[in-house]
DNA sequence: TTCTTGCGTATCGCTGACCGATACGATCGA
DNA sequence: TCGATCGTATCGGTCAGCGATACGCAAGAA
């Protein structure tokens, strides 16, 4: 996001060894996660900050290769970033062997189940396993939502040092998803504080009104945290007393079972 | 796949506006494809058809940006890909009618469903309703199959003029995947016209052993297929018959729900 | 130990791939 | 009939990127 940087070192977009190229590219690509619409060439031009001529050299060339298609209201990404998203998750261990424990726990459970990965700010959903019907980008892989308002964000947070969460919480653009968001720095510290406490985290509407999500980290070799397993219920369905009592041993048990196995990255 | 092209027209690789620092990028990211494994710079570059500088310098910006990452074992797809992926998803209108369609679909099938697009020689898993346990690779969102041996991709052939399918088919790397793919011409044409007959096409153990797929197509309001509806189920537990029988209306009915609404392209 | 091989990393002068200004035709609404 | 905005195409100048080269390190063989 920001391209704020700690005091420490040298950026690595100032190397000689980064290229502009590259990165134009792949800002191109990038824009339909601001503007979720079918762009045209001047619009994907300006959102990458290029000017027509560059913007139409690389959509040309994305086009040709099938990372961008033309629909009747402009061009859309490609069929071929899916098949670069297959890569990802076929290669990832931790993702293979979670996806067996998901379902299990979704049979135990019966309520959606997701494994994230842990991205910094921000988390990505990896696998989901849906319920009920939802608002729809809500249920799909690739999901990004906030390391800092998510129960698996804080989960791993919470098996950061604590030097490290605050870090991520300072740099994290901490607005508010739902009125009921947390977003005050000691108010997030105490909820990282119970998670390690209780080996869970909890949500209450603070990514979707109405939602209660639990989460658990999962962690690697080294026992620094990778990922989070969630289990979210309905708040007409569920008592928040009834939801952790019910369901966080299912999820600290089905972490438990991933974690330090693999060296996971 | 392969350069060979029609008479028809100059190849966009060979347009001033093809940029070939785009390309050569791509081409790294796609090394994962042939090779799914953690690949070192110089693996990578040769993949690509780079030498070592030039590898090394795009491998640098690409993890600068978050879509290689480092493990243990070299490098990795990065998880901005998956991010992308999230934008072609939640961007694409059929995918979005068709979530619900299929969560229908899989109550009253309870075997796996998936929705398919086409992409020529090959289809891809847009959206996939798992149920039981099943090998890895096959059950991940971004999977490539052949066109030609894949139920939805021959219930997709049957929708389009009969000489554009016979293109398709001679383009395909025909390679069967298992012993039971039927890779003959004449044989795929009787297929395609079954399935035009009867509305729905059948593959029997052609990509996976053990598995029996019912798929159909998904028009977009010109009547051209841009989808199918999968069925899957498994040879110990269906009898042919007794699938297409039960299965088949199934299918049809979510398939026909969701073609000629939208303009899908 | 010493040599070798392969790795990641870093440097640097040359050059052609790419830049961006410019122009043209089509489409659409006012 | 305009003007605005789109996609498309052209072209000479130049700097971003090329690739040869070299260095340090780690692992394995001799």
């Amino acid at each position: 996001m920001s391209t704020a940087r700690g005091p420490e070192g040298a950026s690595p977009e100032s190397s000689p060894l980064f290229l502009q190229s590259v990165a134009r590219t792949l800002r191109v690509l990038e824009a339909f996660s601001r503007f979720p619409r079918p762009l045209s060439i001047a619009e994907l031009s300006a959102a990458a900050g290029l000017d027509k001529s560059a913007g139409q050299r690389i959509v040309h060339t994305l086009q040709a290769l099938g990372y961008l298609e033309r629909s009747s209201a402009g061009l859309v990404p490609g069929k071929k970033v899916l098949y670069r998203a297959f890569d990802y998750l076929r290669m990832n261990a931790l993702v293979e062997s979670a996806t067996p424990v998901l379902h299990e726990l979704r049979k135990s459970v019966r309520e959606r189940v997701d494994l994230s990965l842990l991205d910094v700010t921000d988390i990505v959903y990896a696998v989901r396993l849906q319920s009920k019907r939802e608002n729809f980008p809500a249920t799909l892989v690739g999901r990004r939502i906030p390391t800092f308002c998510s129960s698996g964000g804080r989960a791993m947070l919470a098996a950061l040092p604590e030097e490290e969460a605050m870090r991520i919480l300072q740099q994290s653009d901490r607005r508010p998803l739902t009125p009921r968001t947390i977003t005050e720095i000691p108010a997030l510290l105490a909820k990282i504080a119970e998670a390690r406490r209780e080996g869970y985290a909890l949500a209450l509407e603070e990514s979707a009104l109405g939602e209660i999500v639990l989460a658990a980290a999962v962690l690697d070799i080294h026992g620094r945290p990778v990922a989070a397993i969630h289990a979210a219920g309905s708040l007409s369905e569920w008592e928040e007393e009834t939801f952790r009592r019910r369901i966080s041993p299912l999820v600290m048990e089905a972490a438990r079972a991933l974690s330090h196995t693999y060296k996971h990255g």
